[in-house]
Formats: structure tokens, sequence, C-alpha cells
DNA sequence: CCACTAACGACAACCATTTTCAATAAGTGA
DNA sequence: TCACTTATTGAAAATGGTTGTCGTTAGTGG
């Protein structure tokens, strides 16, 4: 049924800017860095080869408070992430105690086939020295 | 500092809406369900009326899997939502074990300043035995 | 009742994302 | 290596939620 996957050079560069990245960034954004590191890819094939990723679980996306989706190479398994709403710099954590607590409510009240998203926003050690601000005043 | 909020009808109707509705509901849906009782709000009115009140803290904004904005009326204080994804049917829960999660990672890796997001998604009792998909085909 | 200005709302502008569709180029078997 | 199939590309146009513009309407305090 699915179809198989071909090997690109835009997909190779896609993937090749993703694992060097350690930040969550727009599909606007990998499609303005890969242009300006010289491999051009059009942004209508960033986006579907992110989907693509995303769908074969080789990038973990998630949707900043903007409503923009983000992406970023992770680790495979089941895990979360606590991202720095300053400069984007992002530590994955795993969450036992909150996959226990979801799991438990789901039954509590009867629902099934649960899911469960948990992002932790704030700012990062150096942006917190700093001072910075979410979207700074001037 | 805060500008001086006035009562109008529209803001009422809005409000009144949301009283009545137990569901997350988009500003579009909103706005149709408005139309259809007769109280014709404009679209930009709903809009700014939904973010004044979200911003008041009197309604609950989450994004949808879609990047669309949803909103409900919610009790006061601190808490998340268990949503059925077929009928959004929404249950709000507290999460003491989150909260303390939350809390110690953040502690854990030097951030300040943190917020954190957590949705459980799933199907609602009816809709688990009536066998409902997430985008009905049909 | 008046003045002041928050609030309204039709419409245009924005902008991330998707669709369209003709041109390309992987992968494959001969 | 050479056709041949079809996944892939990408420029341009379409979509659609949300926000900005700006002249008009209508709360509210005096």
């Amino acid at each position: 049924m699915s179809t198989p996957r071909r090997r690109t050079r835009q997909r190779e560069a896609v993937a090749a800017l993703l694992q060097e990245r350690t930040d969550f960034r727009t599909a606007q954004q990998i499609h303005a860095d890969l242009r300006e590191a010289g491999a051009g890819v059009g942004l209508t094939t960033v986006y579907r080869t992110l989907a693509v990723m995303a769908e074969a679980g080789e990038v973990d996306m998630l949707l900043g408070e903007d409503g923009e989706a983000r992406y970023r190479a992770c680790s495979a398994g089941h895990h979360h992430h606590l991202v720095c709403r300053s400069c984007g710099f992002t530590v994955e954590v795993t969450a036992a105690p909150v996959e226990r607590w979801a799991r438990r409510m789901a039954e509590q009240h009867g629902f099934t086939d649960v899911a469960h998203t948990v992002e932790v926003v704030g700012l990062c050690p150096a942006c917190s020295r700093r001072g910075a601000l979410p979207t700074g005043p001037a």
C-alpha cells in the first residue's frame, strides 16, 4: 500500500539539516536555511518532505503557540520536550508520571484510543540569565 | 493601564453561547452559531472578543491538531482537558502529578518562567461504543 | 444630554500551508 | 546501457484561518 520512498537530493538535504540542528524549526525556516546553504529546495518540497518524515516517525512535529508547525529530528521512542521560548533550545525528557496519570485519567472517564501531548516551555538557563523576553518589546 | 471593558450586545452573546456549550469550538463555528441563533455578530468581533476573554482568563483556548484555535468557557483555576476527538466532548481534570513533574523537570534543567500544556485526546465512552472515527468517512 | 472613546464590522491584507499540473529524475527490468 | 514507470519536484495559484484598516456606532461617566 505505502508508496516506495525514493532517495533524492532534496530529501537528503532536509534530513541532513535536521541532523545538525538541535532546535525546533518551522518549514519556512528550514526552507531558508537550505537556500542559504546553497542546496536550494522548493518550499513545497520542504513541506512534503517534512510531512513524510513526520509520518514515518523520523521527526517530531509540534505546534507553536502561534499555530505554526515546528520540526526536529528526535531520538526514537515516546518522549516529550522542554523548549526555550526565546531561543528554541530543546531538551528531550521522559515522563513516566505523566504517562501513568494520562492512562489512569482515560480509564477513569471511559475514554479509549487516547493520546496525549505534553509540552513544557520556559526560558533556558542561558536566556534566563540575559533576561530574554518571549517577544521582546523593542 | 488596562482599558475599561464595555458591556455590549455582542460580547453578551458570545459569553452566553459559550456558557451553554460544553465543547471546544472554533471562532468560525461560534460565529456561525451566533448567526444561526439570530444574534448576528461580525466575525472580526468574535475573534476580538474571544481574544479579550482568553486574556482575561474567562475562556480556555487551545490549538487543535490542525492549528485552529478552539475556545471553551471553563472553571477558573489551573486545569487540563480530556477531549473527545470525535464529538468534542470535554472533561476538565486536574493533574497534580503532572504539575509536580513539570516543576521538577524545569528546575532540573535550569529553565525558568515555565508553563506547560497537557492535552489528552481520545474517544469518549459514547463515541467508543459506536466505533466513531476521528474524521468519519461519509 | 454630551463628549469621549471603546467597540463594531465590512473588507482587504497576511501568511502558513495545500493544491495543481507539467517537467524531472529515481528505480527497475530487459 | 536503455527504455519505461511513476514518485518527486516546484513555480504559481488557491485555500483558509486570523489580523489590520478605518469610518461608523454606541456604552459610559460627567
